[in-house]
DNA sequence: CTTGGCACTCATAGTAGGAGAGTGCTAATA
DNA sequence: TATTAGCACTCTCCTACTATGAGTGCCAAG
């Protein structure tokens, strides 16, 4: 569950981590550093200030807090709060009404798309922060159904149905006009004979055939066939992901810098990198969170990123979470989360 | 081409206007309010900056020109970038070679959807704001061909192809489970019966024969009309537009507010008000443009809006613009707004 | 109608001072 | 040995004050 292994350095006592955990529990609560005065009030053990300045340089010297000038408080670094969510955080699941209430507004989806899109929002409503849902990638699908449907001349519409129940539609261009007729038997031929297979095999099959009897209907299947091979590849490894609510994230101000937020946005519509993190968490099974840096890309600095992979009948097929600023009320987002994709890997059942 | 009527007021000199021109000009360049002293020098004419302050205060009155407070330039208003626009400004058609470019850029579309997406990512990147694409209408579209797919029990997988040669698919359920010939059987009828006609009129006969034969596929049928009048429906109504290059907004300081950033982008993600402006401005026939709060839509308060209707084959399917601050460089703004539409238009035509 | 002159108004930047919060260190304490 | 009180010190933040400069409005003269 840890990305990287906080410095072994000298051991840290019990003492110790128990102030870092108040202290990140009132960081998180408020933003301002956090200075020994209130730590000594808010620890609820009897000690002064003064030791708990003591503490605190040794927290310092580990790494896991900071402090942004001298005479302000202590905040946590992102090893700080790595260490909390391993081992500090009390993470007691969400009550019955509140997962009833996730699982309402999960229920009404009309459609699979639907049904995601309404994951991600409501994984930024309910958070006040974004969410992103990754776009399930279908299994390695098979062929089922092909039809060819004559356009205008010499293009001719695909319409490929997947095992899943997927349709997928391409024009093709061709070289010839084919006649109405000649396209029915092609579709007819290739779906007597290959439906069911999985598309690699049809691949291997097809170019085999095609070589061997020379099919009158060459140019056309090899092209529909072409658009097979790219509606699978792409099927597998097209990932794509929703997010929503990002402008909640406007109103943190540990992002209100333009030049940050302009970057966490364009990251937002360029997808490419949120999807590849996402994708590595699909890997881990759980609860997976990426603290500032600990992303190792740079727009996400200052945020953190929670997710937890969903799964359909036991198969992982996507990953959800929710991206916030790094001072995050981790106890809450964390269940959420998982109780989010556990519900939202059961409403994927239907489809 | 214009939304709102400047008030009428007392007559604009022409050297007045000749100051506005100026006025506006440099204000657009660098933002700052412009004092009478900087007109003076810049206007050409040799005038005092005295002069120059008669007839601000003239043009003040008018409505035009504003001075954020006392002691700085002025800058227009909405009703002087409206008047800027109308009758000042002198737009020179673009540059054979920037126009190349353009279609250039237009050209490599694979795809109608891919294609739209690109005009408007285009339109963002050449004028570093926002760009916007109304996806097109299609007419109403006329049946084609229907076909359905047996998945698991009582699910049907309707597939129905649009004379357009647009795929649309829907998951029915259905009462009881049909077998596959029984659903070839249906779909041949559909496709016998009403190839080539227009939906409403499919739905009303369809209707009709139903009452009167009691066909046996009755429920598959009325489901799979309920299906087509959604999916004409939806095409017909289901605007939608595309966005790019909205972090772009990110930039002027005009908008660096947060609070009006926050609620240009939540505009951007419903999309619902855009639609609607876009939608207003394609009945108009030309480049339109919205100043400031003449939108009427507060997130766009101190933006402008400059669209051009696209035709394909002379007949208007959409509209698309670009979204910048109010001063922005209509000069150039609109012949790109402009030669993109028309670009757009031709690029359309081989969908 | 235009112009120079002049008093006036504001935003902006810079400086100075004080308050408040918090620290590190040291020496005393239990 | 761990804890504590005390103290000097360092910052940030806020306020008040003061130029400075840009620009205006108005008036009276050209």
């Amino acid at each position: 569950m840890t990305p990287r292994k906080a410095p072994a350095e000298a051991a840290i006592t019990e003492r110790a981590q128990h102030f870092l955990k108040v202290l990140i529990e009132r960081y998180i609560q408020d933003g301002h550093p956090v200075g020994s005065r209130t730590l000594a009030k808010e620890a609820g053990m009897d000690l002064s200030p003064a030791t708990i300045r003591n503490v605190m340089s040794d927290l310092e010297e580990m790494g896991l807090v900071a402090s942004p000038h001298t005479s302000a408080g202590r905040i946590p670094t992102a090893s700080g709060f790595r260490m909390f969510v391993d081992s500090l955080l009390t993470i007691e699941p969400l009550e019955e009404p509140e997962v009833a209430k996730i699982r309402e507004r999960l229920d009404v989806g009309h459609d699979k798309p639907e049904l995601l899109e309404s994951a991600s929002q409501l994984l930024s409503g309910i958070t006040n922060m974004a969410g992103v849902v990754m776009i399930p990638r279908s299994d390695p699908a098979a062929f089922r159904q092909i039809e060819f449907l004559r356009l205008s001349g010499k293009r001719v519409l695909a319409i490929l149905v997947t095992s899943q129940g997927e349709v997928h539609n391409r024009i093709i261009d061709v070289q010839r006009a084919y006649s109405a007729s000649q396209l029915e038997q092609a579709a007819n031929y290739l779906n007597a004979a290959f439906a069911g297979q999985d598309v690699a095999a049809v691949r291997r099959r097809l170019m085999k055939e095609m070589q061997d009897t020379r099919t009158r209907m060459n140019e056309i299947m090899s092209k529909a066939l072409e658009m097979a091979g790219q509606v699978f590849d792409a099927s597998g490894s097209r990932d794509d992901c929703l997010i929503a609510g990002q402008t909640n994230l406007m109103g943190f101000d540990e992002l209100a810098s333009m030049q940050r937020l302009r970057q966490l946005f364009d990251a937002f519509t360029q997808k490419h990198e949120i999807l590849h993190l996402l994708d590595e968490s699909m890997r881990a099974d759980g609860i997976q969170i990426f603290i500032g840096e600990e992303s190792g890309y740079a727009p996400l600095d200052s945020c953190s990123l929670v997710t937890a992979p969903y799964d359909v009948n036991g198969k992982v097929v996507g990953v959800l979470g929710v991206i916030g600023p790094t001072r995050m009320a981790y106890e809450r987002v964390i269940p959420i989360v998982d109780v989010t994709a556990k519900l939202l890997g059961a409403a994927l059942k239907q489809w």
